[in-house]
RNA sequence: CGGGGAGUGGCGCAGCCUGGUAGCGCAUCUGUUUUGGGAACAGAGGGUCGCAGGUUCGAAUCCUGUCUCCCCGACCA
């Protein structure tokens, strides 16, 4: 067990912070850029993005909406018109002042102060105000409803503090923006786009999640209800991985989206909007990950099934990359999770055993050793990353007939999914707290010396205003955030364990990201 | 943005206190021997020490400023 060599240095157990990190630049996924809170995304980092993009994508398409793009710059005065919206963003914003650089007495490049905007344009830090200039335009009549629209962008929220993937100053995501005719349909389309974020969460990235609707204090600025998708790191924190906003008439009213109803008359549009990020990415890594690098779920692996050729710089390679090149032919003529399986031969020179770890480090789910003796065998030697250790401590290898791979393989893979979901679901449920039944016993719970405390389930009686003000100053001492109130929970009985009264709703308190 | 730490070949680090123009391990390249499991030996290449000023005959080393990263806080997807 202990004498296991992994192939990072650092561990989970000990540092979480400093394991994230190296997986990160073990795994190639991305590397920092010199730029402040911008990250460089390598291209097996960025593969998982599209295969997300893809998956996501699809889901959104599938509920009726069609893509858009729109301007990643927004006009200052257009992005001022609701007011919570501007107080939650002012402080983070990238702000664009000139259009032209000169050459000041040094020779260097410097604005051009007569080049300066006559109104300043800020980088969409989110679009709802410009995308509601459009809807403005777009929506005449009820026939026109529901409008529904995603766009894929990047955007810019200048953080105090930043973490690769987790809180980038530019990331890349895909906002969904849509207007109803009224409250009970925007905010039944706002539940049917959690939906699709808990599907593709758990279903596409085998994430584990908790949908249900954030408290108060912590919607969406301009939103009048905030949901979410909350995944249990492995070390015990949340991580929120997906929003969705009923937005009430807010930004209908400060856009002007109006409609003539059915009777006639002028009426204001109830929008939703809703998002996910290249932060679902990090949630892979603090999933998935273990102590040898990622673990990439078969359903977002760029390449599923990596065959290693054991090259030998002898003629005799010849016979074995041809052999190698039928396998990855009849592998790739599968199908997999209902799309092609995707397979790579890597044919890069070196020794199959070094870059073995190479694979191990960057998560591929499969990873195929060939050589001489598998091809006169007719076998393959196959390693499966999410079960890599035999009980001795050695890559935990299998030897199938060649032949039988391509049946194999399929379902393989898609029990490695289901697998990483399972350990992932048991690990979350192992670590959720219920029956804590004051702030003393909660208090206790995570001042102890456990590790990784993970959630706590308590029930409360839904503060308002002052009243939440003070639940939350009490759990900030703590380092505690209510994530949110899960949807489909059992009833409550008893009371609150902030404020003594009756209990309204069970809520999940954690640690978060 | 406050407190702390750090930036030296691709990666991880030493050198800095007590200035004298760089060193180790891994990786890379070449050769030889190996080879069914993260090869060994020999040789070689690669760094104006984050950047900009300053002190000095001389700066990786001392001083000032600045940028970037990490950890802790406040803020947030």
């Amino acid at each position: 067990m202990s004498n296991i060599r992994h192939a990072l240095t650092a561990r989970r157990a000990d540092d979480f912070a400093a394991w994230y990190q190296e997986v990160i630049s073990a795994a190639d996924l991305a590397e920092e850029s010199g730029v402040r809170g911008c990250m460089v995304i390598k291209p097996w980092g960025y593969g998982i993005w599209e295969r997300i993009q893809r998956l996501m994508d699809d889901r959104i398409k599938a509920t009726g909406h069609d893509n858009c793009y729109f301007p990643i710059f927004i006009p200052l005065s257009n992005f001022e018109r609701e007011a919570e919206h501007v107080e939650g963003f002012a402080k983070e914003m990238a702000v664009v002042t000139h259009h032209r650089l000169i050459a000041d007495e040094n020779g260097k490049l410097i604005p051009d102060p007569a080049a300066k905007l006559e109104e300043p344009l800020v980088v969409r830090p989110t679009s709802e105000t410009i995308i509601g200039d459009a809807m403005a335009r777009w929506i005449q009549s009820w026939r026109d409803l529901p409008l529904l629209t995603n766009q894929w962008a990047n955007v810019v929220r200048w953080e105090m503090r930043t973490r690769m993937f987790l809180r980038t100053s530019e990331f890349l995501w895909q906002e969904g923006h849509t207007a109803h005719e009224n409250a009970a349909d925007a905010k039944e389309h706002t539940l049917r786009m959690l939906e699709v974020y808990r599907a593709c969460a758990e279903d596409d990235l085998a994430m584990p999640v908790i949908a249900g609707e954030k408290p108060e204090n912590e919607r969406f600025p301009g939103a009048v209800e905030t949901w979410s998708i909350e995944a249990m790191m492995q070390d015990g924190k949340a991580l929120q991985a997906g929003t969705s906003h009923y937005l009430g008439t807010n930004f209908a009213q400060a856009s002007g989206i109006q409609y003539q109803n059915r009777e006639g008359g002028q009426q204001y549009c109830h929008t939703t909007s809703w998002g996910t990020s290249t932060r679902l990415i990090g949630g892979v890594i603090m999933t998935h990950g273990d102590d040898d690098g990622l673990r990439v779920p078969p359903a977002i692996a760029p390449h599923q099934v990596v065959i290693l050729p054991m090259l030998r710089d002898k003629p005799e390679d010849e016979a074995l990359l041809a052999y190698c090149e039928d396998l990855r032919a009849a592998i790739a003529g599968t199908s997999t999770l209902g799309e092609k399986t995707r397979i790579l031969l890597d044919k890069k020179p070196g020794k199959a055993a070094a870059k073995r770890w190479d694979w191990v480090r960057k998560g591929a789910p499969i990873i195929l050793e060939v050589g001489g003796r598998d091809m006169e065998n007719g076998t393959v030697s196959l390693l499966r990353r999410d079960r890599l250790w035999d009980a001795n401590g050695k890559p935990d290898f299998s030897a199938p007939a060649a032949s039988d791979a391509t049946g194999l393989i399929p379902g393989l893979l898609e029990e490695i999914q289901q697998a990483l979901y399972n350990e992932a679901a048991a690990r979350r449920d192992a670590n959720i707290t219920r029956g804590i039944t004051s702030l003393d016993e909660l208090s206790a719970f995570y001042s102890g010396d456990a590790k990784y405390p993970g959630w706590a389930e308590v029930q409360w009686s839904k503060p308002t205003g002052a009243a939440l003000d003070a639940v939350v100053e009490k759990l900030k001492a703590l380092k505690l955030t209510v994530r949110n109130v899960p949807i489909g929970a059992e009833p409550v009985s008893g009371t609150c364990i902030f404020t003594g009264e009756p209990a309204a709703e069970r809520i999940y308190v954690a640690r978060a990201y």
